[in-house]
DNA sequence: TTCAAAATGTTGCAAGTGCAACATTGTTTT
DNA sequence: AAAACAATGTTGCACTTGCAACATTTTGAA
């Protein structure tokens, strides 16, 4: 996975920052990043701690629409086009820099060697957050619960090459993710195991069939 | 919207394609691009045509996941990350070019104004898609078809600042960018026209409510 | 203008799902 | 170790939806 700052030597990146005008902000545990945000076009960095940003409806359910944890990056313009239904808190003692989406383009640092990384970079970066929501969009697309199921076992078998998959969160944000009831998707793991497609133990799901292809579902099989 | 050339002079430009040692390829009406496409890791940029990139799923459905008119630019490593669902489509004679995306960070010409604008507006094209997949993600996750619908008029809305919505596609293509069954959306417009929250006049859509906020869902209006 | 094809509208029904309410198990905290 | 909390499992039921089958309207080509 590349960071914003992959194959910049120290040396560089502080020169990059300082040139940037960039300083850290520092967030405390259970505080919102919302205010130095909002409004900011800007790119941030998280040099260390955890955060999310989430999303609360009306009702006040709140989903997390992103995890960003060391050298993660994050683009504030991807927030607001929702009014104030988006927040970014720090889960734990955060430290980041916001760097000024405009002056990245605008230094006088163009013919070096890192700047041209650092855009490389951002660019990777930003195709890699499409490529995720392709994903995403690929499962939500499905029709029904088995199917997300399916598909999402699909796409994790294929990235890492197995038949084993170690979920990256639990089974609320999984329904989450989903965006399914939990209690619904509950029964349906519970059937996929009934009939013998899948296997879980805590985290770990093995995959029992051969190869699924969405809307064949498994029945031919 | 901005374009992968967009602030670059047409002699700058040809002297980026030339170093880029771009060709020039054409495509007849109705004939597959993909040969052309799979494997690379590229950006393509149609010069001037129409083309989609569809999706078959194993029924042989096929789903419109992007059009691409002129100027349009899109990447091919986002089409690869499943095997042979998806497939680029000229829909009319259509002429493209295709940029390797190693080369754009190999070339000499780091210092020129011209490629850091390039860059830029690749960036800038990219963040956009990203920010397009959120929106739909953004109403995939609404559980019912009317929550679907009203997030997706919410969302047209708020882009034009208007009450009007110039649906951009007809309604078979609508219910499947909300990813739902045609008839079942066309039995809920009609509920929402009956008690009176939109007015729907060929492609327009008239919003005839104030503001609707996702779950609490007009009931309160 | 006529005809064919595509888009849109309609409806009954079975299947799938969200929701609520609760039980059970697992994990922290004091 | 006990208490408090969080995560997971379970189930009945009402409601929403997908599906199929067909009617009607619109569009585009001959």
């Amino acid at each position: 996975m590349t960071t914003l700052f992959d194959s910049i030597n120290t040396r560089n990146r502080e020169k990059l920052l300082k040139i940037l005008e960039t300083h850290p902000l520092h967030f405390q545990k259970n505080t919102s990043l919302l205010s130095m945000i909002k409004g900011e076009n800007s790119i941030g960095f998280i040099t260390h701690g955890y955060a999310q940003i989430i999303k609360v409806d009306s009702n006040g359910t709140k989903t997390i629409i992103e995890e960003l944890m060391d050298e993660d990056t994050f683009h504030t313009s991807l927030l607001s086009f929702s009014k104030n239904e988006y927040d970014i808190i720090a889960k734990e003692d955060t430290e980041l820099i916001l760097i000024d989406y405009e002056s990245i383009f605008q230094i006088e640092e163009k013919n070096k060697e890192y700047y041209v990384q650092f855009i490389k970079n951002l660019l990777q970066i930003t195709l890699k957050k499409t490529e995720e929501r392709n994903e995403r969009i690929e499962i939500l697309t499905q029709k029904t619960i088995r199917n997300k199921l399916l598909e999402y076992f699909n796409i994790m078998s294929n990235k890492h090459g197995s038949k084993f998959i170690y979920l990256p969160f639990n089974f609320i944000d999984l329904a989450d993710y989903l965006a399914v009831d939990r209690c619904a998707m509950s029964r349906e793991l519970k059937n996929l195991k009934e009939e013998g497609f899948i296997e879980i133990k805590g985290k770990r799901i093995t995959l029992l069939y051969d190869k699924y292809s969405s809307s064949e579902n498994l029945i031919n099989i």
